[in-house]
Order: C-alpha cells, then sequence, then structure tokens
DNA sequence: CAGAAGTTTCAGAAATTTCTGAAATTAATA
DNA sequence: TATTAATTTCAGAAATTTCTGAAACTTCTG
C-alpha cells in the first residue's frame, strides 16, 4: 500500500513527535496510518507501507492495544488480525487521557501517599512539601474523575463557555467578594 | 549534603519516573532535590547529592531552566548560582502544563494546519480526519487559554465544585432537554 | 593583567532503547 | 495429524540518548 503525500507527512509528523509523547517513532507512525485510513488494516500491510519489519510491526501494535488505542477487528474467511482507531476522536482523547494518567500520575501519587506513611524523623519541610503535593495531585485527579463522568456533549459545552466560565464558579460557590467585579 | 531517606526515597522515584514524564533521570532527580529543599542549591551541592558529575549536573540545570521549571538566585559575597523550584505549587503546575503543551500539542497543531492548507488531491477521509482532529485541539486548546486565564482561586473552586458542575453547565448554555434530568 | 573560581561545551564512553531476522509458537485447514 | 498461514518472541545489531572528564570559556578579584 503506497501512502498518499498526505498520509505520508502526517504519518512522518507522528513517529517525530512520538519521543515527546512517550511511545516511539514506530508506534507513533503505526497509530498515524490507522488513524488515517478508512479501513481496517493488518500487519502485513502496515509493514510495507511503513518499510519496518514485521516484528517491530507486532511490538507496535501489541504497545498500541495495550493503551487501549486500537480496536481489533476480523473479517469472514480471513484469519488475519486488522486493527483500526475509534472513529470517534473524543473518545481516543479519553483514553489517551486515561492511560497518561495511569502511567504518569498515578504511581507518583501512591508514592507520595507512602512516603507520607512512613513518616520522616525531622525533616519537616520535606515531609510538609510531599503533603502539599499529594493533595493537590488529589485535588486535580478528583477533578478529573468529574470531567470523565460528563457526556462528551457536556464537555463540548464546557469547553466552549469561553469567557463565562469565572462568572459561573462565581456563581456556583457563592462568590468571594475580592474576585468578584463590583466591590 | 547527604539526603534524608525521605529525600533519598523522593528523588530515586523523580528519577525512575523521567522517562515517562519525557525528561532524563538525572533531571528528574535534580528537580526532585529542589522541590525538596528549603533552602536554593547551587550546582557543586547538587552533584555530590546525586553522586552525578558535575558536568551532568550543568546540563541537567540547563534542561530545567529551558522548561522553566527553577528559578536563579544568588546570595552576597557568593557569585555560584544557587537553584529552587517555586513555593506556590500551582505555579509549578502552570509551568509544566504550558511547556507540554508547547512541546507535546504546538507542534502538532501547526502541522495539521499545513496539511490543511496544501490539500490533498483526493485523500478526502485523510482530510476529514485531519480537519476534525484539528478542530478538537483547538476546542481544547481554547479551554486552555480560558483555564489558564483563572487565578489560583477560581481555579480550586471550579477543581472542588464535585457533582454540581454538570448542573452548571446546563444551566449556563440553556440545557439541552435530552441531558437534563426532568423531561 | 594574571590568576582563581565558577560554569559550559563537547567528543567520546556507557547505557538504554529500538529494531531486525530467525526461530518458536499458535491456530486454522487439508 | 501434517501442512500452511499468521503472529509473537527474543537475542543480538543498530541507533539513540545520557553521562563523563577534559578543555574552553567567562567573570571576578588582587
Amino acid at each position: 500500500m503506497a501512502l498518499t503525500p498526505l498520509q505520508q507527512e502526517f504519518v512522518l509528523h507522528f513517529g517525530e513527535m512520538g519521543s515527546r509523547w512517550g511511545i516511539n517513532r514506530t508506534v507513533g507512525q503505526i497509530y498515524a496510518l490507522l488513524f488515517l485510513s478508512p479501513k481496517p488494516l493488518n500487519a502485513e500491510t502496515i509493514t510495507d507501507a511503513l518499510a519496518i519489519s514485521r516484528s517491530n510491526t507486532s511490538m507496535g501494535l501489541k504497545e498500541l492495544q495495550s493503551w487501549n488505542l486500537v480496536r481489533l477487528r476480523h473479517f469472514p474467511g480471513d484469519r488475519r488480525d486488522y486493527f483500526t482507531t475509534p472513529d470517534d476522536l473524543w473518545e481516543i482523547v479519553r483514553t489517551l487521557v486515561a492511560e497518561r494518567k495511569k502511567r504518569e500520575i498515578d504511581p507518583t501519587l501512591i508514592k507520595l501517599r507512602e512516603l507520607e506513611m512512613q513518616g520522616s524523623a525531622g525533616d519537616d519541610y520535606a515531609e510538609a512539601r510531599i503533603s502539599e503535593l499529594r493533595e493537590l495531585i488529589e485535588m486535580m485527579t478528583g477533578f478529573y474523575d468529574e470531567m470523565e463522568k460528563l457526556e462528551t456533549e457536556r464537555l463540548v459545552k464546557l469547553m466552549t463557555l469561553g469567557g463565562k466560565i469565572a462568572g459561573l464558579i462565581d456563581k456556583a460557590s457563592g462568590a468571594f467578594p475580592a474576585l468578584t467585579k463590583r466591590s
């Protein structure tokens, strides 16, 4: 399968960005290719579209599956595995955020709680800083949990409220005088 | 400077997480050390606390400076550079998010716009997908820009609104019947 | 200006990650 | 059950990233 110039450039960009996103070039390219493909692709097709080894494709797909970023499909009379990305971009974003939280935040939250439990015998500053950090992360992950629960439609509304957000917050929480415009 | 067991474990954890966060072990460790230190530290002190080479410390600090994650301090009669992290954790989070956006999102947004400009001659599906992705990222970065503008106090309120958020959104945007409880 | 103190640069060494080809494994079909 | 097709595993090769020590540079001080 030869790539169109548009696909080509998109795929190469995702490959290059891969390292900044915590995945490798191949994984980025495979994902990009699937993302732009209207039909599910099998490993063989991916291998030759990207000019990589068959084993590299296999590992890349395994990695993408561990991120829940691809869906497996089958066709009657063909026993090869075919892969796609979800049509719904919001679903993709939700997965991406959930997985990054799991890998980048949760382990640290666990570690911070551990460190607080075991105490510190006189290292008061460090203990306070760790505890403050743990609280902040808990607040943010709590907020994330709420966002996660919202239907896409509400999420879109929230995101497009623009300048109205500040006022809303104030109304919802009994505005703190110093923050309101009048007085 | 010998580390307390608490500092030690925190520093090692941040070192290990470094690779998942897109920085290297040393950079993670230096940051962790500064974060827990009540006083600014100079390069020499960092070097021996972490048992790394002086040049590695220099590179790590440079990297942290490029992320705007450390502040430079000086003391009278001492011409060495001393480094700290901000006391305010919210400031740290804001910086972190801004820098990650700059490195992980902005280049892709630019690339997507480029690809849309140059068109595609018949690759309709890819073109539609790219355009949809670009729109979604624009919506999210627009929302980020709004959040970014909020004072920390309002941000905290928003994050701790809990279950009230859905109702708020509905009220603010003339609730969509299908989403409200009544009817 | 000469020397000392502090910092950065940089080429190569060390470590780590990614990728490949070959072999092994799994599963379907004859 | 033997054969074929598809996929995975894995040891080592290749590429990349990180780290170090030595040299270069910068800035201050006597």
